[in-house]
DNA sequence: ATATATAGCTTGCAAAATGCAAGTCGATTT
DNA sequence: AAATCGACTTGCATTTTGCAAGCTATATAT
């Protein structure tokens, strides 16, 4: 299991990497927040292809840290079903700005773009509506 | 050496974390950026405590994904110096709105919380006014 | 009721990244 | 000329990642 948190310094930035700073754990907030999936196999499905013991492992490891929460599943008990906590939610500007930056020096997906539209014009907006989205589907 | 730019995707956030999505790069792009550091030997003296090995390679790697660039230093030819690149620079956005999380998450720096302050007072006049100091510094 | 499939993991093992200590090598400083 | 400083490099142990296969509890099809 990936190493407890044993924080590094008193530094915010330094703080959030503790938690969230490696290659997967934003890719699920980003499923979480963005793309409306809350289930392991969406995950699994997503095309960056994430290997089912790293996924297990940073889902352990996010609900631990209180980013995102595990319920029953309101369609069958063969599954879970994970959604973002406030704390979780409250990185919406963060994953915003990541995806202006991105936008600005890569070749993003049209689904992308549209967000980046959206957040061109109006940033608080698009923040205070997925902020709302988002919180209706906590238990 | 780590592993060379792969894009997983096209997902600006995926995109992003191929270049800086590991413990490391953002604390020496935070060094750069509000610590006023700019050397190898001041980078390896931040509480973080980055192995000398590990500070080498991120140094190269963010150094070919253009977010920093290497040149002489002023004072010496012993050493270098570093400064964050235009697309560095534009990173501004991001660190402040993770400097604010981390902030309402943890128990943060006197110093860290000078930022917040600034950040929550007038956010658009910290990223300028920092980012019109980094541009000084370029070459 | 029995077989097949789905969902969410777990396990074993190889490969890669990280961390630590020591060493190198070209400036500077003494 | 000797010692120090700054920026790495190297060797090696530990940890993390990635892949493939397997396992268990629903759920669906026959």
């Amino acid at each position: 299991m990936t190493k407890k948190n044993n924080k590094r310094s008193d530094c915010p930035i330094s703080c959030s990497l503790d938690i969230w700073g490696d290659k997967w754990s934003l890719l699920i907030i980003r499923n979480l927040m963005f793309k409306n999936m809350h289930t392991y196999g969406e995950f699994l499905k997503t095309p960056e292809k994430i290997a089912t013991n790293i996924l297990a492992d940073r889902l352990i490891s996010l609900e631990r840290a209180g980013l995102i929460s595990k319920e029953e599943h309101p369609e069958s008990r063969a599954k879970f079903f994970y959604t973002l906590t406030q704390k979780g939610i409250d990185l919406l500007p963060v994953m915003v700005e990541i995806t202006l930056w991105g936008n600005k020096y890569f070749e993003i997906s049209q689904e992308a773009k549209a967000i980046v539209r959206h957040a061109k014009h109006d940033k608080e907006g698009l923040i205070n509506s997925f902020s709302a989205q988002l919180k209706k589907l906590r238990a």
